[in-house]
DNA sequence: TGCAATTTTGCAGTCTCTGCAAATATTGCC
DNA sequence: GGCAATATTTGCAGAGACTGCAAAATTGCA
């Protein structure tokens, strides 16, 4: 069990009910579909009441991808793209990103599922997007931190040149998991990575 | 009036019934702000009963941003894109966008009031955007099409390489419509279509 | 005018989501 | 262990979005 021991009772407890939570909503609409699934329904599964379901999540579709709070999300990007290795943005931006929802989904069974939600319902993948575009900023920020460390000519503005990039690049690791969900999603995770990578590249390319 | 006198009766009223909507709905949100305006409002202010709010959009969002259906923005793109007389794709992209979104937004007042809707309600935003996510395929086709025609060796993956193409594109015209509308919305569109397509340069530069 | 097709409407009902206050659980402290 | 402070859960009542259905009104056309 991971779970950190330095929590104490209250919080272990909060983190356990918000997962059975976002097991029950996959397993539920994995059964009746979308619309078929109800708040009432993953509340029952999850053995909570439903008033406690929206002190948890905003929406049913929070809860069905598992959406972190954002807080947690903009702590994760500041350290994934501040800390990168390499020098190159485009690396840099893409395995952030699969931290965040790449790799970590391959490696439970619950995500693994979700992904396959997101395939079948549309509806969601953009309802995640949605996310992504509400913190279009902070990964801005981010990318602008690392370009002002690394390049010494900055565009002119750094934080639209940041936006788009980030735009194009949330695409290609779209595609890529896309492919990967497609393919039976086994293959290692790093195909995926190089792939969302390579495809950027094929991109700008064919912009020049 | 703009009425295309080819239409009978019954069509003229729909589309005047939908233009009555999409404004009583603009007009409301305006004043009450996107959570206090009911759809109850809405159809009061149009003259129809909230039932018939119904056949005409899908929701509450969709009759705020005016959306069209899908069939006709599909025409829209395919005719865009495939018309371009640049050989460059990211002005072909871009200006298609700003056909189906952009310089028609400055000249009617519905639609500029619109801007400024989107601009205090985020939410608004990703919506519009969530069309646009739907709408990626046709995109790709266009934009593949549009490859095929004038390049001599297509890059291994057409269909993705576009799909990433008109991401940052869309990326782009955001930013520049944000920044118009920032600007009292006053200047030139030929300065917003300008600013999204050098804005897509130096991008790509940064990405290089 | 009168019949067929389309559109509007009311109604009843389901579902999402919120505020509030009472009940319950956890924590830290004595 | 017991007690007070704090956080969480829950029920309840209610607003609002949205849907299916069938009756009523409107329009198109012979």
């Amino acid at each position: 069990m991971p779970n950190s021991p330095a929590l104490g009772l209250r919080d272990r407890k909060r983190l356990e009910t918000r997962l059975r939570i976002e097991t029950a909503a996959v397993e539920i609409v994995m059964t009746e579909g979308l619309d078929g699934a109800t708040v009432d329904m993953i509340s029952e599964r999850a053995e909570i009441s439903p008033r406690t379901f929206f002190n948890y999540f905003d929406s049913k579709e929070d809860a069905i991808l598992g959406l972190q709070e954002m807080g947690e999300v903009q702590r994760a990007i500041a350290a994934g793209i501040g800390s990168s290795e390499s020098d190159d943005l485009v690396s840099a931006i893409v395995s952030t990103m699969f931290e965040i929802v790449g790799p970590v989904a391959a490696r439970t069974q619950l995500k693994a599922q979700r992904m396959l939600l997101v395939k079948e319902h549309p509806r969601l993948l953009s309802r995640q997007f949605h996310q992504f575009t509400q913190l279009n900023s902070t990964m801005s920020a981010a990318v602008v931190e690392f370009l002002t460390q690394r390049e010494t000519t900055l565009p002119r503005d750094p934080e639209h040149v940041a936006e788009i990039a980030v735009a194009a690049c949330i695409a290609s690791v779209r595609i890529a998991v896309k492919e990967w969900v497609a393919n039976g999603a086994t293959a290692e995770i790093d195909t995926m990575y190089l792939r969302a990578i390579g495809l950027t590249r094929e991109t700008l390319k064919v912009l020049q």
